[in-house]
DNA sequence: GCGTGAAATTTATTATAACAATTTGCAGCG
DNA sequence: CGCTGCAAATTGTTATAATAAATTTCACGC
């Protein structure tokens, strides 16, 4: 029961959506008549409705025959917003791999069968640009294709929750990474290689339509991800512990 | 790149609040102060503290002290942005218990180790009450009770992300079959008895700490629902196949 | 027939004003 | 000391008005 008018206009507004009587693509009426209809302000209407706009169930635009018009939501809307929720939940590197495990194993099983020549063929290319990076330098890019290597797969499955979910994990690994500061440039540079090589594996496996080893490989591949990332993190916090240990020496002297 | 005014102003405060900046119980200035600060009129503000506020990262309240403080998102939110986004995109029952059968095995491995009693004791109340149904009505509080098992067991998690999905797969599954018509009690009565079983078996893999046993378990009543469920379906399909050939009958006599 | 630009439509933003509703905190009363 | 109720602070809602910005449509010229 939410006390606030907008709020209630926004959640009947809602509602008729979520039943269908408003499908993607239906036009609201403009505000003029929307507020007589709704027997409310123009201000209290334009509150609900960018309360649907942040939802992403509606899209709001100027000029002639606009206004509010029903839209799916879509999956950077989700994906941005269920990343607001995550943030606060102090989600550890471990607890995303436990779930990519799960996920990517059974994506990499699915998509076997459904991979066309063009999908691989761009695989391939995803593989080998991360390869080429072993003689470069190494950084954020290079992570950023490793992830487009597993987001190619997750596009192709027909379940569109594993599809969004993939990719969220996906994304929300870079970001834990980025906000604790474990960056894998830290660590020595031989660490990260068995990544390519599984990729390259997989995609060998995708070729003879095998997908119990497309399975396998896939969670020997989080495995290892996961196995490097601990390294990774030892070596960031130990290094944070000398470096506060230096800074500290005058202070922290006395036991 | 937001061309509204309103929208760049509730990323900017969404960034400070993701950046640690501002965090949650961190109290905002008023409308006045922020008005003036943010050198923007109050109308465009109270819009961007409402796409916070719809969000979940605010709260706004009236009176001495009030306005708009930060708040950790709930998982209720995620729960009702995430469905917003599922809604329209026809997931299928199958598609659902594809994500359930990797999930909620995992998590009972997970859990076996760290159950109570009083959390087992729960468990127990919760699957008598399910076969209390056996001999009453059986409906939609059942199916309820039968997810209450489940997101007892996901509540015990130590993975937040682990524990929202459980607890949002299980609802998103209420609301598919409600959403497709798809009512357990158009099948026959008989059909659903082997739930109440599985909970009781998990118990006692739970009871003697048989992680893989509970995992096993766990995996087959997965199994045994879905296969409850696409029987369900196929029943409700044939009937209204069958409604509609029967109301059809005079158009469709000419072939 | 095609492109360009002007016009019309609609939302976006700002300004000002007033009153209602809610909540806090204090003061007064029992 | 505790409870009640009032006062004050703050947001919630409505009203009116004006200008800016965006976008479509249409007409005009080429």
């Amino acid at each position: 029961m939410s006390r606030k008018r907008s709020d209630q206009i926004a959640e009947g507004l809602r509602q008729r959506i979520l039943s269908g009587e408003l499908p993607p693509g239906a036009r609201l009426e403009n505000e003029a008549t929307l507020t007589a209809r709704l027997e409310t302000s123009r201000w209290t209407l334009r509150e609900a409705l960018k309360s649907l706009e942040t939802q992403g169930l509606v899209r709001v635009r100027s000029g002639p025959g606009g206004g509010a018009s029903i839209t799916e939501v879509s999956a950077a809307t989700a994906n941005e917003l269920l990343w607001n929720f995550c943030f606060s939940r102090d989600l550890s590197v471990p607890d995303i791999y436990a779930l990519r495990k799960l996920l990517e194993p059974a994506l990499a099983r699915q998509v076997t069968p459904l991979l066309d020549e063009r999908t691989l063929a761009q695989l391939a290319a995803t593989a080998d640009r991360c390869c080429s990076y072993r003689h470069e330098g190494r950084g954020v890019s290079e992570r950023e294709d490793e992830l487009n290597f597993h987001n190619l797969l997750a596009a192709v499955s027909p379940n569109p929750l594993l599809r969004f979910l993939v990719e969220f994990l996906n994304g929300l690994l870079l970001k834990v990474v980025a906000a604790q500061h474990l960056d894998p440039a830290l660590a020595g540079v031989d660490l990260n290689y068995h990544g390519h090589d599984y990729h390259l594996e997989l995609i060998e496996a995708f070729r003879e339509r095998n997908a119990e080893r497309a399975g396998r490989l896939m969670y020997e591949h989080m495995e290892a991800g996961e196995r490097y990332m601990a390294e990774v993190t030892a070596l960031a916090t130990s290094r944070a512990a000398a470096r506060s240990a230096t800074h500290d020496s005058e202070e922290s002297q006395c036991p």
